[in-house]
DNA sequence: ATAATATATGCGGATATGCGCATATATTAA
DNA sequence: TTAATATATGCGCATATCCGCATATATTAT
């Protein structure tokens, strides 16, 4: 019952709900969702560790990056949840703004241009 | 965005949850909640109301007892969300010891006994 | 009418949550 | 080594949440 409530506690948060988001298209560090989302670089951090502790994501160092994707490895049951999340919010003004920024960020990067 | 968020928040307590279990399985009034769970009359009324805020229950003024319900007008995602609790929590422990209270409780008051 | 029962709610206190600031830690670059 | 960059975290404050107490409201019984 905790770990459910947990999972719920974590997704009671627009900022988590804007991140769990991205995340559910693939794999991100965290100076791409803070400029993704235009938050703090303390306000990211935690709260991508919220997420991290409810199962709902995993994180990978690489070198001085950590990125953090969806942890395909928890209940079946709690991807349903991320799913619902997607379907419900494709249209959210907040969310395609989040998706805006980000696809310039990535872009700026692809052109070697360093964005964090 | 923020109808979502309300549901999560809905989501994050346990005397909530437990509401949301007993009620999966049909109406019931606030007085049969509040002994199945072991609650006070405040703690009862005021998780239903958040419940019912949030769009999962409704409610039904009959006589001097109200009886909530869930409310199978909401969105189908919000209906599979439910499922998903039903289905990760049958075998809880707290659960099943609610849903014990729950059946004395409405044995005696079949048998005329006043039970509120 | 009054009394009894069922439910809702204003208020206040305890606890939890969110987040900025400063700082710590980890990694890479020079 | 030192400097720069990326991320995490201790602390403190502002706000939100939970719930008990007392009380209000609604309904029924006498």
């Amino acid at each position: 019952m905790w770990e459910l409530i947990r999972v719920f506690k974590a997704l009671s948060d627009e900022t988590r709900i804007r991140m769990l988001y991205l995340l559910s298209e693939g794999e991100l560090c965290v100076c791409e969702i803070m400029q993704a989302l235009e938050i703090s670089q303390t306000r990211a951090s935690r709260n991508l560790g919220i997420l991290r502790d409810a199962g709902l994501l995993q994180d990978r160092r690489d070198g001085q990056w950590v990125h953090y994707s969806v942890n395909r490895e928890v209940a079946t049951e709690y991807l349903k949840l991320l799913e619902l999340l997607a379907s419900l919010l494709r249209d959210d003004q907040a969310i395609v703004a989040d998706e805006e920024r980000l696809k310039k960020a990535v872009k700026m990067g692809k052109q070697g241009k360093r964005i964090c």
